[in-house]
DNA sequence: CCATTAAATAGGA
DNA sequence: TCCTATTTAATGG
């Protein structure tokens, strides 16, 4: 039953015949974690499929601080890289709620992808979205000042709408843009002070684009 | 300007 | 209500 879900669900599966994800979700094994469990570390090499819930992806600087990369949701995944013989030794994934996580195997995965090359082209597209994600944070954490950062990041999960809403935890995003939970929370305020924005929890409005883009 | 620390307040189970 | 998350305030690099 649960791990019908694991493969019917999620992109990377869902548009194969459903014999191939038969046998694919054979090859499966599922977990469910709780809220606050590390669902993979450094040196675990298998493919994670979020089935239901939500994880955080995440490495350390050196100095112990973490630096979050990414929150995954139902029917994302992680651990694809491994494919390619590059080993995980920087990333930490642990569980936001009660999440239920498919793997497999990193054997199961190459045999699952060489029956069914239409995967690789799933792959590809993915891998493609998670690239431009990754590259977008780079450009904030270029940026020098922390309310730049969240300015354009607004901006760019807003995709020109007026209304949006942050699905991370503010400490998630905190450490997404590279700061802290407390400052971000000023920067809200502070954009909130000069009109640029409106907020109730969550959930922003806002009213002029044009000056969060020349913070 | 921003992180840190400490304390107050809001929110969720 | 208890425990956690977020906000506010004060301080120092």
């Amino acid at each position: 039953m649960a791990e019908h879900l694991c493969i019917a669900q999620v992109p990377l599966f869902n548009h194969l015949p459903i014999e191939a994800q038969q046998e694919i979700m054979n090859l499966t094994h599922h977990h469910i974690y709780k809220k606050n469990e590390l669902v993979f570390q450094p040196g675990d090499e298998n493919l994670y499929i979020i089935a239901s819930g939500s994880i955080k992806v995440y490495q350390l600087s050196i100095s112990g601080k973490e630096h979050l990369l990414r929150v995954l949701k139902e029917g994302d995944y992680e651990g694809e890289k491994q494919l390619f013989n590059m080993p995980n030794d920087t990333l930490f994934g642990q569980a936001l709620e009660e999440t239920e996580i498919c793997t497999l195997t990193q054997q199961a995965f190459h045999q699952a992808l060489l029956e069914n090359p239409s995967i690789a082209i799933k792959l590809l597209e993915l891998s493609a979205k998670r690239t431009a994600q990754l590259e977008k944070q780079a450009q904030f954490l270029s940026m020098e000042r922390v309310e730049e950062r969240l300015a354009h990041y607004l901006l760019q999960i807003s995709a020109n709408q007026s209304s949006i809403t942050l699905f991370m935890k503010m400490k998630d995003l905190a450490l997404y843009l590279g700061t802290t939970p407390e400052t971000l929370s000023r920067k809200l305020r502070y954009l909130e002070d000069h009109n640029y924005i409106k907020r109730t929890g969550k959930h922003i409005t806002i009213l002029d684009p044009e000056a969060l883009e020349n913070i």
